[in-house]
DNA sequence: CAAAAATGTTGCTCGTGTCAACACTGAAGA
DNA sequence: TCTTCAGTGTTGACACGAGCAACATTTTTG
């Protein structure tokens, strides 16, 4: 029996980060804990503190690792599509399947104090992601998929609207039941809302 | 001296409420509690608990109290103005000024767990309020404004459009720092995004 | 008018966040 | 190699909030 248990854990402050996520995903954010992070990830109550200055601290690290799969689920999303307008609309229905997938971590990026003091790392990551649909808005216009204009506005257009579905989606509040029918309904929205320019709008059906 | 202070509050659970959604106002959702509620009603500990379960149903009353006003603001936006588009986009507008003006409060309203077990007068004040909004909805398509179809999909469309632009504006997503320059940006978002049937859309300035 | 129900209070237990003091370990310099 | 020392983890406090139980006071009701 070499070593029942090193003094020393090794990568403790990715352990707990992780075990942080899976514990919001089990018990959202109201019932995270962080001295159940610290029992989950095998140390003392107060080992997290050599890495996190406080609670809020760790949440934030939760808030900046969920932009940056967010970014990365949007970005393989937009992958392997023809054509921008469909680039863009699939990073917009991965963006919603993020957050049907991990509704709480979801809330924790967007419903936490949101400090620039507190998370660096998280307004970056959260940049970042909205730098991807930023510049797939951008890559629609040059194209002359979308219609010319204030490009920042219209991608905060794009933003708002899939955020909007997502949110309600996540938070349990639009009236369909399976995850295919919510994407359905992302979908339609989608479309119906991207302002294109030329008259091929699909009509309501 | 008649009564320095009489055993009984007489309004107890109405006065837990407004301290409530005050104190939400002033120290968010996770800076809220139950004490500080009992403290600021100038009542024991223990005594809202003769009126709510717990704390979570304590919240669950706040969020309904915010979707009833919510509902209100959104009537009032939408009275005295001519045509059903313009009630309805300014019911929207309403409801993004909800969420400016008291952006804590629509934190719980939308991001507490909400199972119908803990709060029914949370869900059907939820219900009603969206109930408004889809009747703008179908009063514009009734009208021929909008484009016939699934009703509630399209009620849903235009709710998700304004949750969406609410949420990121009181999380303070935005990159607009004063209100006016939100209103106008969710302005924007409606129009541009209601799908209206006719060809008089506004050209993206 | 008595009994019971409603409403408030005091006093606990338990769990959590955070601080302070201490212990172990590995790496850098003597 | 031996000694320090910074980094990391641990133990032990303290204050405070959620919720339970037992008790007090008021109001309602039979």
């Amino acid at each position: 029996m070499p070593r029942p248990k090193p003094y020393h854990h090794g990568h403790l402050r990715e352990a707990l980060l992780q075990a942080a996520i899976k514990l919001i995903a089990e018990v959202g954010p109201a019932g995270f804990t962080l001295r159940e992070v610290a029992r989950r990830a095998g140390v003392s109550h107060n080992a997290p503190y050599r890495h996190f200055p406080d609670r809020e601290d760790l949440l934030a690290a939760v808030a900046a690792q969920g932009f940056l799969e967010l970014n990365q689920a949007m970005l393989h999303g937009a992958k392997h599509q023809n054509g921008t307008l469909n680039r863009l609309k699939h990073a917009g229905l991965a963006y919603v399947e993020f957050a049907l997938r991990r509704p709480e971590h979801f809330t924790v990026m967007f419903d936490a104090p949101v400090s620039k003091r507190k998370g660096p790392a998280s307004a970056d990551a959260a940049e970042q992601a909205f730098g991807t649909l930023f510049e797939l808005v951008k890559a629609c216009q040059d194209e002359g998929r979308l219609p010319i204009g204030d490009l920042r506005q219209l991608a905060l257009l794009h933003w708002s609207m899939v955020h909007g579905v997502a949110k309600l989606a996540s938070a349990k509040r639009l009236p369909y039941k399976s995850r295919a029918d919510i994407l359905k309904f992302a979908t339609f929205v989608i479309d119906e809302s991207l302002p294109v320019r030329s008259d091929n709008r699909k009509k309501v059906q």
